[in-house]
DNA sequence: TCTATACTTGCATTATGACGCAAACGAACA
DNA sequence: TGTTCGTTTGCGTCATAATGCAAGTATAGA
């Protein structure tokens, strides 16, 4: 899959063997989700919140219109951070935390085995 | 440390106990760091060198000005995602792996402590 | 069928970020 | 001390993204 920047060109494949995996993990768009500060307290709020919640009860924890809530809820279910259900009039949203937390354990794993860092067997409880 | 969003407001302190673990690791700094293409691009072909590089270097894996590959660079220093150090004429750039690293991973800790997913003990491969 | 509620979408405005060019900066070297 | 090389910074331009308001859609219930 070629990437594409917004100004068109750009056909970058990487350099080489490893650093391959890094580069199937590390997908933009899931960044791009979480580099608002809204949508990070909107998941915070979702994820300290222990169940799923509806775009009201989320609106309180972030200080914009209920239409923007449901915008950044938008964007961090499209990056398949969050995913939604419609029960009634309401729509219930939760964490997708295994999904998540499985992407960032493999964006490190990636980054442990193309970086000449330690090697995954013995690494060190670093601080 | 009180978070600020970019209207001003906000003051934002989390619901309680187990998402402050989360809030500490969730920097939007970091992901928006992440979050473009370019960068994307620095850093993987960073990652893949297995060794330190000039900008000069890293800027043959992006169609873009040098200036910008400096800003860029820039960018991802800021966020603790890369080190400087130069070397007589040429600044040279490296991974922080080993932070990186322990960023993601502990991400992914204080979600699976905060959501109500399946303990780290008896994770199952779901999906 | 009408109304209320919950949410989403269209649109215009504003803020933020990426970009290239040119100039500035600092180290090496003639 | 002047020149060259590698990098950073200033600045203006353009693209993207966040926001609020208003209007639209869908479901529940009177």
């Amino acid at each position: 899959m070629t990437q594409t920047n917004k100004y068109g060109r750009r056909g970058r494949q990487l350099r080489s063997g490893s650093s391959g995996a890094v580069a199937k993990t590390l997908d933009p768009k899931f960044f791009k989700a979480l580099c608002d500060p809204n949508r990070i307290s909107l998941l915070l709020r979702l994820a300290g919140c222990g169940r799923a919640c509806t775009v009201s009860e989320l609106n309180s924890c972030c200080p914009i219109d209920l239409s923007v809530v449901s915008r950044h809820l938008g964007v961090l279910r499209d990056a398949g951070i969050i995913e939604s259900e419609k029960r009634g009039k309401q729509v219930y949203y939760t964490v997708c935390a295994v999904e998540v937390i499985a992407t960032l354990r493999s964006i490190a794993n990636a980054l442990e085995g193309c970086c000449c860092c330690e090697p995954k067997s013995r690494q060190e409880k670093k601080k």
